[in-house]
DNA sequence: GCAATATATCCACTATTCTAGAAATATGGA
DNA sequence: TCCATATTTCTAGAATAGTGGATATATTGC
């Protein structure tokens, strides 16, 4: 993951009612929901949420499949989690933060200090 | 943090010139960098980027100050810190991220599970 | 094949964002 | 005080995004 692909995901997620259907999307797990519940849960026009829809599938955070007259939403995670792991390592510094790989467990294991601490930023805040 | 919190965060991220930026403060660290040195690094047309620059400033992600006849703009790493903990906790399901402080490091431990080897996910896919 | 349901696409309108030239403001030095 | 430097603010035009009514498409059951 570089800027260029950072970019639509933040852009995805910069919207309300995009970046509240997505929460939700989150809440469903890989079940996901159908356009409609997602419409009415979030009082949208469901033409206008489509449209959203489109703009979050476009981005690659949510997949969609056909079940019967629904068109399901599932949050892609693994998206999500490269977009998390691209703000560590490329948006925090590195005394901030580190990431590193659990090949044991599968996990990636992220550290954020508490960087408020730090002296050097005290004294440098404006 | 809350989902009306992140939005100008994700929004101010979501343009290439603003994500460039951050990241040549971000790699500039606490010290930061003056404006005319980023409108140079990136190539952009000074008061063009002085409009990303209040955009990105707004938004809380970065701070400035001025010395002398330069103002000096550096990245806030505590918000940064702050939208990564609410992507983590209110836009990762729980089987796939988990948070917690480590009161004695003064670090947020983040564990990210590779999502896409869940037996759940992968027989989701579109 | 027809009606009902679920969703997407088309369209026009409004609002917002991006861009960069020109002018204004703040600072420091002679 | 005057000039050079560093940056912001003003401005207007172009491009893009968001909205929702109307319509089209796909699916199911009768």
């Amino acid at each position: 993951m570089d800027v260029k692909d950072a970019i639509p995901l933040f852009d995805a997620l910069s919207q309300e009612t995009r970046l509240s259907a997505f929460r939700l999307l989150v809440q469903a797990g890989a079940q996901g929901l159908p356009a409609g519940a997602l419409s009415e849960r979030l009082g949208t026009p469901q033409n206008t949420l489509s449209f959203h829809l489109s703009h979050l599938s476009n981005a690659g955070i949510i997949q969609s499949r056909r079940e019967g007259r629904s068109i399901i939403y599932s949050a892609n995670y693994e998206v999500m989690h490269r977009l998390i792991s691209f703000m560590v390592k490329d948006c925090c510094s590195d005394e901030f933060a580190s990431i590193h790989e659990d090949k044991r467990s599968g996990c990636s294991i992220i550290e954020l200090a508490d960087c408020c601490e730090l002296p050097e930023t005290k004294e440098e805040k404006q």
